[in-house]
Order: C-alpha cells, then structure tokens, then sequence
DNA sequence: AATGAAATAAGATGCAC
DNA sequence: GTGCATCTTATTTCATT
C-alpha cells in the first residue's frame, strides 16, 4: 500500500459514492489506475465494503448506551451465551473484550429508557453477569467511521 | 418512512454498493422507486451518506482505546478547548459527552503503545482534566454501522 | 509492473404512463 | 408504483512507458 493508495483511502473513507474519475482528480491520477486499486485493496481485505449510513435519532434512536459488564465465568460457555446474545440484538452495535477490570463493552442504539430497560431484562434473562454498570451518551458530538490513514498528505 | 423504506435501509446500511434494481428485487419493487426513495431520504437526512470502510488491523491500527474523562471545570470555553483537540485528531473516531461520573468519553484508534503515549501527552498538553482514565479493547467481536430499523421484516 | 485511451456493459437518472 | 430512453459510470481490452 503505497502513499496513493492511501490518499484514495482518504477520500473514500469520507465519501463512498464518487466515481473512480472524481476520486482520480482529487489525488492526481486518472480513473484506471483508482479503480484498479480499490479493487486490489478490496481483494486484500483493506477495504471491508461500501455502507449507507443512517442518521440513528432520525430513525427513532436517540439513547446510546455504554453497557460495561463484569464476568466470574472466565470459560468458553460462559463467552458463548454472551457473544450468541449480542449477535442476535439489533441494538448491540459493537462488543469489545476490553483489558482492566472491566471484561467487555457493549455499545446499544435505543429509542428510550424503556427500550433501555427491555433490553436489560433480555440481557440477563440470557447470560448472568457479576456486574453490569450502564452510562448514557447525551450527545455524539464526534462520530467517524473514518479511520486515520498514517503518512503524508 | 414506510415500510420499504424501512426494508431498503436495512439493506443498504449492510451494502451500499448494490443497485437500484437489486436493491429492488431484495425488497419486491423495481429500481425507480428505489432510486426515488432513497434520493428522498438523503434529502430528509434520514441517510447521511455513503462511506467505504476500512480494516483497521490492516493499515496498522491494532489497538482500540476507550478514553474516559472527568473534569472540574463544567463551562464552555474548557468544553471547547476539548471539542477543538478531538476535532484535530484523526485518532479519535468518536467523542461523546456521558450521564454518570464519566463526563466524556473517546473512542481512539492507535497503532500500539508507543503510539498511545505520544496521544495521551498531546492530549493533556492541549487540555487539563481532573481524571483520565483508559482501557484498551483487545477484539472487537461485533462491530457494525448498521443502526436497527424497526418495525417488521 | 503500472498507466492511459478507447470500447463495451451496466447502472443511474429522467420522462411518460 | 412500472416501463422505456438516455446519460453517466464501471469494467474490459489493448497499447504504452
């Protein structure tokens, strides 16, 4: 991956639906050599696919959740029921193993405390937990799915 | 938004780069109504746009921080001298303002160690608070931009 | 080995129904 | 909502450096 390859990452990162031409006259080159790059960053897994993003209070969902979870089950069963509960929830939209006393992080995209609250009790009707301590995010005030491209412009 | 608007974000927000007319063969309607609803959602800023994603992992950034923070000083010029340093850094994919005793929390993208050190003594050059406090994700078994649509199938 | 130009195929966009 | 005309773009092939 060379310094090319990364100013086109650059650009697509931010604005997916620009033809390979506009791509090509923002960082210098014509459209055959982007294209054939982006299909080569494809091949090798840089890049994962194209999504639409959708605005989450617009469609109803204006409480984010940080849901930190404590375990006593440190066994692969135990991981199981939880990473199966997580996969089938909609609203879990990321599920980290985290280091320090904390053993994983969920983030939730609900509409409301009572979502809130449906979705505990769905929680721990499933996996049992030693503690679950839940923070809400009032504001998003930064929220990228741009990730930082290293090197020079 | 009815319903098939419904069913074509969820579409959508799992591949953006299907076409109208195979979004439309998913959803049961042809591509015209497709391309007009989802020209009607940009617009309505339900969609916000189309982005392209990128391993982390493989462009180097193997280590995901969760940076919370706590202050003592609760007006706007400190707020926007914070605001101002996460806007500035690429690293810093998300920027939350939290209920609770955690006031903020970052979601940071790094390289490793080293490269966290250099980021945490940028930050506290920059900005002064009360307490910081990180914890690292070692694998992110679920992530994704999919936000859940309701309603049914 | 990567680029650029031209030809072809597929998709987006606009109009009429 | 559907079907068709048109314009743009992606994709393939080939020549070039």
């Amino acid at each position: 991956m060379d310094d090319l390859d990364k100013k086109i990452l650059r650009v697509i990162q931010k604005d997916g639906s620009l033809s390979t031409a506009e791509i090509g006259r923002r960082v210098g080159i014509t459209a055959m050599p982007v294209w054939r790059r982006i299909k080569r960053m494809e091949t090798a897994g840089i890049i994962q696919g194209t999504v639409v993003l959708v605005d989450a209070k617009k469609v109803g969902l204006s409480l984010t959740a940080y849901v930190m979870l404590r375990t006593n089950r440190h066994d692969a069963d135990w991981f199981e029921e939880l990473a199966t509960f997580c996969q089938g929830e909609d609203a879990i939209v990321e599920f980290h193993r985290l280091s320090g006393d904390i053993d994983f992080l969920l983030k939730v995209l609900l509409a409301d405390m009572d979502d809130y609250q449906a979705f505990y009790r769905r929680m721990i009707a499933k996996v049992s937990f030693m503690d679950v301590s839940t923070t809400f995010a009032f504001e998003a005030t930064k929220q990228t799915t741009a990730v930082p491209i290293d090197g020079s412009l």
